[in-house]
DNA sequence: GAGCACTGC
């Protein structure tokens, strides 16, 4: 605590004591306003503490846990920030790099430290995420996504920029930060002028201390209520329901005060509202306010269904106090990777112990409160596992090597991780890497793979951008790229489903998905980026707005590449048949084939699919690319394009060399095409 | 001929 803030109010007489050490004005009152509240967190308690073992030169990591809301991310930061100061040498001062999972979280701490310290957002604190930039030179203590700081140790590989990282919310196990947890872990052999902060939930605790040589922890206690669990005796056959049941039955029967927090996933019969769902069954005067967890959407139950949070308010409505009761019906939805077949998909699956507490904990904030678990004790007891499987090991990881071979990270099996993923699943991720040509066959990145680690990009469509400047269509691949890589392009309202259809049949393009993906793009641009065309077109404005900024990201890397960004005159015959050889470049190990019986395989996996309904295709080709693999009742491809097989053995003729294949008609048809381009010399033997 | 969209760069 600084010595303005010792003095509580900082009513000091010597006008000495209220100038801001930071930006040598005076404190503005907003400033001591902030002051009183953050002098009452749980965290504050442990101030000296934590300064000390920071001064420790002994002492390289310090772990910190605590419940969201004990003031960590706030004010860690900050001391950390002091401590810089403190210890700076003349010359080079360096950064403190705070690093969050999400964007959002980035922003709102760093606006809320900001305003804590009394500085101007951008100048001493800051922040920088993707497509946004809020930092200056004088940035001292700087927020930024953990997808961006593995962009960052490219270009800076020992963190020379930072004093102090402080990686936050690393219970929550991204990618990104299980691969800068190892580095970091080997940086700091190297480097004993960087101070590492981890915090996390309390439960996971240990295991990172002890990852990190036992490294000291403090533990702040929340500010906490008992909580009240409840089980169900039988397991519930119907979650949705059941937790529609016990939102009505708190609502009869609970005579405390408070609102219900309710944890849903998407599911079909939620519908796109399941504020309508719940509110049917819960009826019209229902007084308390609900907040259904959807996805990363939040819906609110109660007089005003239409009162839904946007993905920003989140975070501050989740925090906001006054639950009293919890409804969890123990889902969530989870990415699972199926190495096998190299499908990764979406499915509702069962939560983790710590989830579990972590959700009822939610009712105990402000007062005592009740959680009523939908599912049983036993299950809870027997069948949950303790901590859900962190992302690397239900991920393809095919970037995450891209990346690693990037960083100069060669033998992956003995990379220190937290987890480390099985050796089949780099083996499997590293072939698909060879197949692009990103690696070779000793392992090592090549020039191609080295430039496509540049692209925020997944490995196949990264290759897909660069081939197609072969292809004389980059602009028109470029634009693909970016309209695959965004959520959902077409709206289908429930109420009007048949004019979505029919909207969209004015971008079909018959040969495929992906050319209707374009044609939707280049009309959006026509109409002047228009939300109200948008509106009109059943196009998701967000959607297209964001691919559109993705492409300007895209065009500055390979412009800094000299990729060339080039488009085929577009009354040729080629041109789309160029843009469609440029999509095989990349996804040709997402192909498949349509045999007699009239159904299609997949060429690698032999997987039965079907063409997804949402199709454009107007017909059912013989070989098609598909970008999505999902599994739903069926298994579907979803945006998918017609493709000659021709393309397929010219463009990746070591992925169609026979002895990879399963003995099915495709290989037969694929040998044969081989033999008649090698006679044609349009293929080496 | 189904509907199912988690994040990050």
């Amino acid at each position: 605590m600084g010595d303005s803030e010792r003095r509580g109010h900082g009513i000091g007489k010597n006008r000495q004591d209220l100038i801001n050490p930071l930006t040598g004005n005076p404190y503005t009152p907003r400033y001591y306003e902030l002051l009183k509240k953050r002098l009452k967190l749980p965290i504050t308690t442990y101030k000296q503490k934590f300064e000390e073992l920071l001064e420790r030169p002994d002492v390289p990591v310090i772990c910190v846990t605590g419940e969201t809301g004990c003031g960590k991310s706030t004010q860690v930061s900050q001391w950390c920030m002091d401590f810089v100061n403190r210890t700076a040498l003349t010359g080079t001062r360096r950064m403190v790099g705070h690093i969050l999972p999400r964007r959002v979280a980035a922003m709102t701490v760093s606006q809320r430290v900001a305003d804590e310290v009394d500085v101007q957002i951008g100048q001493q604190v800051g922040y920088h995420i993707r497509f946004e930039e809020m930092f200056s030179k004088m940035t001292q203590l700087k927020f930024l996504t953990d997808g961006m700081l593995l962009r960052e140790i490219i270009a800076d590989p020992f963190f020379e920029k930072y004093s102090v990282i402080i990686m936050d919310e690393i219970h929550e196990r991204t990618l990104a930060t299980d691969i800068l947890l190892g580095c970091l872990k080997e940086i700091l052999r190297q480097r004993d002028d960087l101070k590492l902060v981890i915090m996390s939930a309390t439960l996971d605790a240990g295991k990172f201390s002890k990852y990190f040589d036992n490294a000291p922890l403090i533990a702040v206690p929340g500010k906490t209520y008992p909580v009240d669990i409840f089980y169900v005796p039988e397991p519930e056959k119907d979650y949705v329901e059941a937790a529609a049941r016990t939102v009505v039955q708190i609502h009869l029967t609970a005579e405390e005060e408070g609102d219900i927090l309710v944890f849903l996933t998407v599911t079909s019969k939620l519908g796109s509202t399941p504020t309508t769902f719940i509110g049917s069954r819960v009826g019209s005067d229902f007084p308390r306010t609900s907040i259904l967890k959807v996805g990363s959407v939040i819906w609110s139950v109660g007089a005003d269904p239409s009162n839904c949070f946007d993905s920003f308010s989140i975070l501050l409505t989740l925090l906001l106090d006054g639950i009293a009761f919890v409804v969890d019906p123990g889902f969530s939805k989870l990415k699972v990777y199926n190495p096998r077949i190299r499908v990764e998909s979406l499915l509702i699956s069962s939560i983790s112990k710590a989830n579990a507490q972590q959700r009822a904990g939610r009712a105990g904030r402000t007062g005592p409160g009740k959680c009523f678990r939908l599912f049983t004790e036993k299950a809870y007891q027997s069948e949950m596992q303790d901590f859900v499987y962190p992302e690397i090991l239900r991920s393809n990881l095919g970037s995450v090597i891209l990346n690693m071979k990037k960083l100069g990270i060669d033998d992956l099996i003995h990379f220190d991780f937290v987890d480390p993923p099985s050796p089949q699943s780099l083996f499997s991720a590293m072939e698909t890497l060879n197949y692009l040509a990103a690696i070779n066959d000793d392992g090592d990145l090549t020039e191609l793979g080295s430039m496509m680690a540049e692209f925020p990009l997944d490995p196949q469509l990264a290759k897909m951008v660069i081939a197609s400047c072969e292809y004389n269509c980059s602009n028109e691949i470029l634009s693909i790229c970016c309209m695959l890589t965004v959520p959902q392009v077409f709206v289908r309202p429930a109420e009007a489903r048949r004019a979505a259809d029919e909207s969209k049949i004015q971008f079909a393009h018959l040969d495929g998905d992906h050319l209707t993906l374009l044609n939707v793009y280049h009309a959006f641009k026509q109409h002047g980026d228009s939300p109200q065309w948008c509106y009109e077109n059943f196009i998701n404005f967000r959607s297209v707005q964001s691919a559109d900024g993705i492409r300007q990201q895209l065009s500055r890397i390979m412009d800094r590449f000299s990729l060339p960004r080039r488009s085929c005159d577009f009354t040729s015959k080629d041109y789309y048949t160029n843009i469609r050889k440029a999509l095989v470049a990349g996804f040709f190990m997402q192909t498949a084939h349509k045999e007699k019986s009239g159904h299609y395989l997949t060429i690698k996996d032999q997987q039965v699919v079907q063409l997804h309904p949402s199709t454009c295709l107007d017909h059912k080709p013989d070989w098609v690319l598909y970008n999505e693999f999902v599994v739903t009742a069926k298994n579907y491809v979803r945006t998918t394009t017609d493709i000659k097989v021709d393309w397929v053995v010219e463009i990746a003729p070591a992925y169609f060399q026979s002895e990879n294949l399963p003995n099915c008609e495709a290989k037969r048809i694929l040998e044969k095409v081989r033999a008649k381009l090698i006679a044609r010399g349009r293929l080496k033997a």
